[in-house]
DNA sequence: TAATCGTTGTTAACGCGTTGTTAAAATCGG
DNA sequence: CCGATTTTAACAACGCGTTAACAACGATTA
C-alpha cells in the first residue's frame, strides 16, 4: 500500500480526492498549503506526491524543488489548471513523472499513478528479467531477443512493449494501459506508434510460427505461444 | 440513468436541484419532509440519496441511519450549512459518503455525485471474471469461452453482454439494462444490435445442451445452466 | 380458426473505424 | 553532422457492429 502525499488547497478537492484514493487502496495525508506538505515530506516516508500547482504561501514547483533535494526518485504528479501550456510544465525540470489538468477524471490519474508505480516496480523489483516466449528467450534487462543462435537487440520502446505483453503473456493487455504506462498519453497519434511496434515484434517473433501477437480489436493484445 | 431520493425542505432550493440534476441525465424525486421521504425510499428503489440536514419532522441524520437500516451501501451525500462542523458529520457513523455546505456550487455536486457512482461501478466490476457457464468456462477479462481444447476469442460487446448475464446467472437481466449499460442507450436499433448478440452466444453456447439462453418476451433474458 | 400485429430469431451485407504495414519525416544522441 | 530511433503519414486490409430482411412465434382480435 503506497502512501500518497497530497498538497491541495482547496477543500472539497482534497477530500475527494483522499476518499477516491483510500477507495483504491493508498494511504493518503492531505495537507492545504506547501509548507505543511513540505513540513510532512520530510518527516514521514511518502512513496509519492499529488501538488496542486496552485496554492497560497508556496506554489508546487516551489515544493517539488524542495522535495527533490531530499528525495531524486520519489514520483510527483502536478494537478494544473487546464489553461497551464505543456510547455511550462515540462520546462521545470524536476524529473516531474505526470500532470493531470483540473477539472479531471479520477480514474484517469488512477491510472497514471498506477503505471507509475508499475514503472516503478518494474526498476525496483523485477530481477525476472528473463522470458521465454516459445522458442525464444528475451532478456528486457539487455533489450535482447534470442532465437538458437541468432541475437536481436531491440530498442528501448520495442523492449518496453514486449515486456508488457510478456508479463501477461497469452492474457490481454490493454491499449490504454500500454500506452499510458509507456508514452504516458493515450491519444491517437501514439496509439498509431504502439500499431507500428506491433507490426515490429511481430516481425521479430515470425520464425516460430507458435508464437504469435493477436489482436482483440479496440481493447489491446495478447502475446500467444 | 440513476435514480435520486432529494429530501430538501426549501422548495426553491428543491426545485432548482431537481431541475439542474434532471437535465444532467438523472432520475430524481423530490420530497419535502423527512417523513415523506423515508417511505418513499421505502417504497421505491433509489440508487442514490441527497438530504438537506436542516429539515422539519425528521433531520437529515435521523433519515440516513433510517436508510441505512434499509440499504447499508447506498450512497449518501448530505447538504448541510456551512457553520456546520466537519466533525459533526464524520462522528455520524453512517457511512456518510460525502457532504456538500449551502450555498454550494451545483457542478461540485455534480461531481461529487459522479465521483461516487464511479467509484461504486468500479467497486462492482473489479469484481470475478471468472464464470462457470455448464461445461464452458468463461474468463470475462480476456473476453475467452472455452469448453474442453477449444476456446473463442469473444470480441468486446460479445464479451460485455456474456458478462452481464453470467452475473445475474439463472435469473432475468432486463433488456433495458443491458442496452443502458452497455449501448448506453435503450431504443429499437440497440435493441435490434441485442438480439444479434444475443444470437451469436446462442451460437458459441449451443455445444452443451443444458445450457441455454432463455427469452423473457418484453422483459429480457435468462442464462440458463 | 384465421388474420393481424408486435416481438424475437437468425442470417447476411454493408459501412466505417481500427489495425497492418511500409516508408518518409522528425527527433534524438553522440 | 551522422546514424539510430521514434513519430507521423499514407494506404491497404480487415473485421466489428449496425442495419436490413425475412422467418417464426405468441398474443390478441374477430
Amino acid at each position: 500500500m503506497a502512501r500518497i502525499l497530497l498538497v491541495e488547497d482547496d477543500t472539497s478537492m482534497g477530500f475527494l480526492l483522499v476518499d477516491f484514493l483510500e477507495t483504491n487502496g493508498f494511504d493518503v495525508k492531505l495537507y492545504k498549503d506547501g509548507i505543511k506538505g513540505l513540513e510532512a515530506f520530510k518527516n514521514h516516508s511518502f512513496d509519492f506526491c499529488i501538488l496542486d500547482v496552485m496554492l497560497p504561501g508556496m506554489d508546487g514547483f516551489s515544493i517539488a524543488e524542495n522535495i527533490r533535494q531530499v528525495d531524486k526518485r520519489i514520483p510527483i504528479i502536478f494537478l494544473t489548471a487546464r489553461s497551464m501550456k505543456e510547455d511550462k510544465i515540462k520546462g521545470f525540470n524536476l524529473g516531474v513523472d505526470d500532470y493531470v489538468t483540473k477539472p479531471f477524471d479520477e480514474d484517469e490519474l488512477l491510472l497514471r499513478i498506477k503505471a507509475i508505480l508499475n514503472r516503478l516496480q518494474l526498476q525496483e523489483e523485477d530481477q525476472e528479467t528473463e522470458f521465454t516466449i516459445g522458442q525464444y528467450t528475451f532478456d528486457s534487462s539487455n533489450q535482447m531477443l534470442t532465437l538458437g543462435d541468432d541475437s536481436k537487440r531491440l530498442t528501448q520502446k520495442e523492449s518496453d512493449v514486449l515486456k508488457m505483453l510478456c508479463k501477461s503473456m497469452n492474457n490481454i493487455v490493454r491499449r490504454e494501459d500500454i500506452l499510458v504506462a509507456i508514452w504516458g498519453e493515450n491519444d491517437y497519434f501514439h496509439g498509431r506508434s504502439l500499431d507500428v511496434f506491433i507490426a515490429k515484434l511481430r516481425k521479430y517473433l515470425k520464425d516460430d510460427t507458435s508464437v504469435n501477437i493477436e489482436n482483440v480489436p479496440k481493447v489491446g493484445f495478447v502475446l500467444n505461444t
